[in-house]
DNA sequence: TCTTGACTTAGAGTATACTCTAGGTTTTAC
DNA sequence: GTAAAACCTAGAGTATACTCTAAGTCAAGA
């Protein structure tokens, strides 16, 4: 029933390191880890669940040291559930704030990838410098606006 | 009319520190850069708009190996525009799998805070096995399952 | 029993991206 | 003219997250 995994199993199920588990453990996040008497590492069936928290945390962009404390509150009990539910509703705000930023950068880039086909066609990169002033794109000033913004220092990051 | 701005003119506008501008310029992502006589660097008000193409990339995520590459086609002026479109385009592929994913991991943070509210009322993280099957939530059993295969090493990432 | 392969630790090495120091030169302000 | 402030480079130091090596221990099959 309750068989144990060694650490390559583990590796290889996970797509984790035998490297990298070991480093994990040394920063105190595999703490729940059972050892044989010899000392060698005896992953559990239930192993795999904070150990996917672990990877879900990283994917988030957790530092190790932030994962640490959460595993110290997981190793606690039915104490820190509170705690633990905290830690994870900062991280959806965190997530969020990634989000909205990657979302911003792909406005952003989606502009720049519109800016260069058009400049594809005229073949030069300052066509609209050459334009009447009413024949230039509203994208341009606008993206214009963003670069005097940041060289103002007004930009509001 | 074209003044020049001082290193630490453009670190106060920009919020990069000088210390990271100047690893910049080594690292040759700023060899738009004119210097003066004596070397001091002068940068002129065209000169933000590459900058600010920096700041974009780095958020982004794009390593600084890359960026140069991207600064090298931006001196190359407009032979190069088809291929810095394919770069944004590309970079606009990336940004979008990093949405993504960090929207997969948005579903299972919030699954997470879902969850450790109901553990809290019950003061038991485990509270859902000792309830009969039928009174268990659906999104624990979906949640388990996403457990199982990463187990199985089934999980498709 | 013995050999082979997998495990262990400690610690060194790598990569990335800064961040700072030291020592020297240039510019600016009085 | 001179002192302070700002600039320069080279290179060392820091932080993060692995990644690997060395040297030794343990477990399983012939």
């Amino acid at each position: 029933m309750s068989r144990y995994y060694s650490i390559s199993d583990v590796a290889e199920r996970t797509g984790i390191s035998a490297y990298t588990l070991r480093y994990y453990d040394k920063e105190g996040l595999l703490t729940f880890v059972r050892r044989s008497e010899s000392g060698i590492r005896q992953f559990s069936e239930e192993d795999f669940e904070p150990l996917y928290t672990i990877t879900v945390l990283k994917r988030c962009g957790m530092p190790i040291k932030e994962i640490r404390r959460f595993m110290e509150l997981y190793l606690q009990g039915n104490d820190t559930i509170h705690e633990r539910y905290l830690m994870f509703s900062r991280q959806k705000e965190n997530l969020q704030k990634q989000i909205d930023e990657l979302n911003r950068m792909m406005k952003i880039v989606d502009y720049k990838c519109w800016y260069f086909k058009e400049a594809e066609k005229y073949k030069d990169i300052n066509y609209y410098k050459k334009l009447p002033a009413e024949e230039v794109d509203e994208r341009i000033n606008e993206f214009n606006q963003i670069i005097h913004d940041f060289r103002e220092g007004s930009l509001t990051e």
